[in-house]
DNA sequence: CTTGACCCTATAGTTTGCTTCAGGGTCTAG
DNA sequence: CTAGACCCTGAAGCAAACTATAGGGTCAAG
């Protein structure tokens, strides 16, 4: 059995973070102790790490708690959390492709400046004011 | 002089947005009519412009209120904004690289399922559970 | 003269993932 | 017995960029 602040320490996070997942339904201790002390078994750790994990791989804590469910049902197999992930995949592509967008607007106008004109000739500003496509 | 609905159609916004502009200091209008309405001139339209095309190169409302300070500021050249440019696309650079190191961690975990297994024995899963490195 | 489109202010809510605050109880060491 | 570390609750605050709500004034057409 651990306290809150065990399993804060052995996850990398704080307490408050814990109990904010206790309220989100992420994760629960396992019970309380009469002085009203949250306790966890070693279980929490392993769930707490799993949050981590996958936050860190790109699911948020929405989808973080529908693999939890996953894992809780029965009928859920394998391929569910698959799909979850190439899913996740293809939203990361998407964002990436966003912003390598960005990335080539802000290119082709910095091509354009030479730095020496005051900011009222400036190609750039010119551009953001008047162009209607990248 | 326009409007605050007709610049609202012109830059593709809503006028509450309008209004929040010009609370975050970003579009004031050119003044008010006797009834309080507010008035804007060809100028607005033209910075609203701005605004969207500067938001969809990544820049956030705090950036482009910076942006928007060198145009008045006489003393600023070109460079200045070229400076702020190349920043950005080397912060856009960052998150393009933590987007691709997720997608790889998940593509390595997809490999790995089958599919067929119950969730119990999803190595997905498993692996988020007890990896310490990506 | 009323209906509907438009405008105004001020304030609160949205999303995500926490953090901080206020105010208090509990436990352990010296 | 007291100081400091730890635990509790409930509520508020933060960032970003809006969006919505409540409650009301204005204006043009028919």
């Amino acid at each position: 059995m651990f306290s809150i602040g065990e399993v804060a320490r052995q996850g990398g996070v704080t307490v408050e973070t814990l109990r904010y997942y206790e309220r989100e339904g992420l994760l629960a201790s396992s019970g309380r102790a009469s002085n009203g002390y949250r306790h966890y078994t070693a279980d929490a750790i392993r769930r707490l790490r799993f949050i981590k994990q996958a936050q860190a791989a790109g699911f948020t804590l929405g989808d973080i708690g529908e693999l939890l469910s996953l894992q809780n049902d029965p009928a859920a197999c394998c391929g569910d959390v698959r799909d979850k992930a190439v899913a996740k995949m293809a939203e990361i592509e998407k964002k990436i492709a966003a912003l390598r967008q960005m990335k080539s607007v802000l290119y082709q106008l910095a091509e354009q400046c030479l730095g020496e004109e005051p900011v009222a000739r400036c190609p750039i500003i010119d551009r953001l004011e008047t162009r209607r496509e990248s």
